[in-house]
DNA sequence: AATCCTCGAC
């Protein structure tokens, strides 16, 4: 019965799965503790952490005892949602039930701290782990090395990954790509290139993780036939049995503009009759709003709906955009207030299509209103202010945001830079120009 | 446990 049940969860037929345990009982087999850890696995990850409490209260009533596993289950779930206190919760009832926490327990909570954003408390757990002298599974490290990279530790990432190994940990091929992916990230191509032959020195066989994030690494660097030509590679290897590469190539074609190649391979994905992921959505509705189809997208967005997935943060920024750039500033406001509503970790971007789309509407002053109302901005949100204050002449004004660019410390490009200096010159305000030259450079010698 | 998706300008 339990197999039955898993390989049904796993496919995520729940309904038949719990048919199969009806029958079980019926002909006097019980489910037992793996039949219901399995199914809180299985409802947490597809109908959410309440569906897997029910289970967990099935199981008491049943006078079945939860296991380290059960509750490893439920923490699992509860980042998978990044619910923090969850975890916490859940890790004290574990305790005062006597059930002990093993290095699962602790490589999940790592995870969900990481997830957070916050790097000091998840090395505070590894340490705890290493204190406790549990001993550590190879995914500690994986989970280590990936949090920090995502959380802009790289540096030490890689100190860790050269440390393990000098103690003798062999890295997994899941590590090397991990490590490449940070690598790749942090705009350290040359290093992940390292990372790429010592992995297959030692005796790893790239898989399609690798090929694809070496492949988006070719792309960034804008080494665009070596990426294609690694595409190429993959579909000879038979590693395209998914939508993901096809997804990089395509985004990588969107950005630079090339819509027709871009169709070419979105056709693809569709005939190919993928499984799609709301990843892959997004990135045929990005191609439709791009083109102004904005009918077609909010058809895609149906259909995805309909296949039960659900929208994500890029969705709407990718509405957002498409809205504004044709004009259709009401309707981008619905998508920002449900992102708001939605409470989705940051609207950043979505802010900065916005604010580009007023511009670009000549709607200046709105997006001014907008620009100071925002709590985070980043170099584009300055950038993007910038340019467009230049390009109305409001010099002036366009030199206040500058110096405060510069004062956050943020990069912004050399010719907006050029723009306000010499846009202040021709319009009588040299000193002005000479201040913000001079605080220029005050912050390059402070940068190097 | 890890890959695919969103914004400015050049």
């Amino acid at each position: 019965m339990n197999i039955c049940v898993a390989s049904l969860c796993k496919v995520k037929q729940l309904e038949k799965a719990e048919v199969v345990i009806v029958d079980g009982i019926r002909i006097g087999v019980q489910p037992d503790v793996v039949t219901y850890n399995t199914l809180i696995t299985a409802y947490c990850r597809f109908v959410g952490i309440d569906a897997g409490y029910s289970i967990l209260y099935r199981m008491k009533e049943a006078g079945i005892y939860p296991d380290t596993i059960t509750y490893n289950s439920l923490i699992a779930g509860a980042t998978r949602y990044s619910m923090l206190s969850r975890c916490f919760d859940l890790f004290e009832e574990m305790l005062e039930m006597s059930i002990l926490p093993d290095i699962w327990s602790y490589n999940t909570l790592m995870h969900c701290f990481f997830k957070l954003r916050k790097p000091d408390e998840a090395y505070r757990v590894f340490q705890d782990i290493l204190l406790k002298d549990i001993s550590v599974h190879p995914a500690t490290f994986n989970i280590l090395i990936n949090g920090l990279c995502m959380n802009g530790y790289t540096e030490n990432a890689l100190m860790l990954f050269r440390s393990i190994k000098r103690h003798g940990f062999i890295p997994q091929l899941a590590t090397y790509n991990i490590l490449i992916h940070g690598l790749c990230k942090s705009g350290r191509g040359k290093t992940a290139r390292e990372f790429l032959n010592e992995l297959v020195e030692s005796g790893h066989i790239p898989n399609a993780i690798t090929y694809t994030t070496v492949m988006k690494c070719c792309f960034r660097c804008r080494q665009f036939e070596e990426g294609v030509k690694i595409f190429a590679e993959m579909r000879r290897r038979g590693y395209t049995y998914d939508a993901f590469a096809y997804c990089t190539v395509a985004s990588m074609l969107l950005k630079t503009g090339k819509m027709n190649e871009a169709n070419e391979y979105l056709g693809y994905i569709i005939t190919n009759g993928f499984d799609l992921d709301i990843v892959s959505f997004n990135t045929i509705v990005n191609l439709y709003c791009k083109e102004g189809q904005l009918d077609n997208a909010y058809k895609l967005l149906h259909e995805a709906e309909k296949k039960g997935l659900e929208s994500d943060k890029y969705t709407h920024t990718i509405f957002i955009d498409g809205l504004c750039r044709t004009g259709n500033f009401k309707e981008a406001q619905q998508h920002l207030d449900y992102m708001s509503m939605m409470g989705f970790d940051s609207n950043l971007v979505a802010l900065n299509s916005f604010i580009n789309g007023l511009c670009k509407a000549g709607h200046l002053d709105h997006a001014l209103r907008m620009f100071e109302s925002m709590d985070v901005k980043d170099s584009i949100t300055y950038s993007t202010m910038v340019h467009s204050l230049c390009n109305a002449k409001r010099f002036r004004a366009a030199s206040k945001l500058l110096l405060s660019c510069i004062r956050g410390g943020m990069r912004i490009l050399k010719s907006d830079k050029r723009g306000v200096i010499d846009g202040l010159r021709g319009s009588g305000y040299s000193q002005e120009a000479r201040k913000v030259q001079s605080k220029i450079r005050l912050a390059k010698i402070l940068h190097d």
